[in-house]
DNA sequence: AATCCGGGGGA
DNA sequence: TCCCCAGGATT
């Protein structure tokens, strides 16, 4: 048995009884389609009977005005794909005589309409030989064969797109396709897939290798962190306060100054209301000078630092923080990120 | 190549 | 919380 027999049979076996999967009018696949992008079956389903409904044709679409098509949209999300739909359904009347295409050439024309959802609607309609990738196939495929090329990266894509096309069944495009998807969603989940019933059991690498939690394989994005810090660069004579930086944040165990540091940008106003600085400081304590924002790239977050230069402390503080008072000329004995040497470097010399 | 666009559901 | 969902357009 291929792949592809294997897939058929659980197909006629699992399928979902679903309204755009009884037409081949490649208007009301359109439809299922846009509304489907990135939105589940279920979440999806209503909108479609209520849009079928009242557009039952392309025509009447396109006659829609866009504060109907978006009211009919309201809480779907992804705005913009009821928008691209009226645009496209303009199109249609004026450059295709009114009839929604079924070729792949045509439909990957049409705005809203990417490789994705050509393959779709022209498999559907016309059996067109044009495998689908969407999210489900990215991991029946990554799983079955063990692909951990990223799903998300360029080369990714070509690759799954590839054995997609290789594994298609091109006599029986459209089913295959309805297949691929069907199987994604309702065995090989992303969320613990159903291996105990599934027919690949004995064929899929990533069963075989206990890797189903591990693929597919998704680049994640990262998110950038933002972080205020304000640095007291505390002038005692020919001394000046550093500390060490403890292990469970950034530059672990180099050296930098007594700070305050904020999630989000402050005013200097502030700063000088915050508990730490009224506990560090006093009546004596004079703001000598503040530095314009100096902006700090890491990998994973952005540090925008200020160095607000002071001459009187609670001597107490030193102790309680477990800071260090050490000579100018000592500065270069500790290890400091380059933000604070370099500042501190500019400022004595 | 990265970022944006959204509401909803599951772990 | 984080991840993902029948992706595509834009920069």
């Amino acid at each position: 048995m291929s792949f592809s027999n294997v897939l058929i049979s659980w197909y006629r076996n699992n399928k979902r009884d679903l309204p755009w999967r009884n037409t081949q009018d490649s208007y009301l696949i359109w439809l299922s389609e846009i509304i489907l992008q990135q939105t589940r079956v279920e979440q999806g389903l209503p909108y479609y009977l209520r849009f079928s409904e009242k557009y039952p044709n392309v025509e009447s679409f396109a006659n829609a005005s866009e504060d109907q098509i978006l009211r009919m949209w309201q809480g779907l999300g992804y705005y913009s794909r009821g928008r691209n739909m009226l645009k496209t359904a303009k199109v249609i009347q004026r450059d295709f005589n009114g009839i929604f295409p079924q070729a792949y050439a045509d439909l990957i024309t049409l705005i809203g309409i990417g490789e994705y959802t050509a393959a779709a609607i022209s498999s559907f309609s016309s059996n067109e030989a044009k495998a689908v990738v969407d999210g489900n196939v990215y991991r029946v495929i990554s799983r079955y064969f063990g692909i951990s090329t990223p799903i998300n990266s360029t080369l990714g894509k070509k690759e799954f797109q590839a054995i997609a096309d290789e594994l298609l069944d091109t006599k029986n495009a459209g089913e295959h396709n309805q297949a691929m998807i069907e199987f994604g969603a309702l065995q090989c989940k992303p969320k613990s897939p159903n291996c105990s019933i599934c027919p690949f059991q004995s064929s899929c690498f990533a069963y075989q290798h206990h890797r189903i939690n591990d693929l597919p394989i998704k680049l994640k994005k990262l998110k950038i962190r933002e972080r205020y810090f304000n640095f007291f660069l505390i002038d005692d004579g020919d001394e000046i306060l550093i500390k060490r930086r403890d292990n469970t944040d950034i530059w672990a165990g180099l050296h930098d100054l007594p700070a305050i540091e904020f999630p989000e940008r402050t005013e200097l106003e502030v700063l000088l209301n915050h508990p730490d600085f009224t506990n560090w400081f006093n009546d004596k304590t004079v703001i000598q000078k503040s530095s314009k924002e100096i902006k700090h790239i890491l990998t994973h977050q952005r540090i925008y630092a200020r160095f607000v230069h002071l001459n009187n402390y609670n001597p107490s503080i030193i102790e309680k923080n477990g800071w260090l008072k050490i000579k100018k000329t000592q500065i270069s004995d500790y290890g400091m990120p380059k933000l604070i040497s370099e500042y501190l470097k500019n400022f004595l010399n």
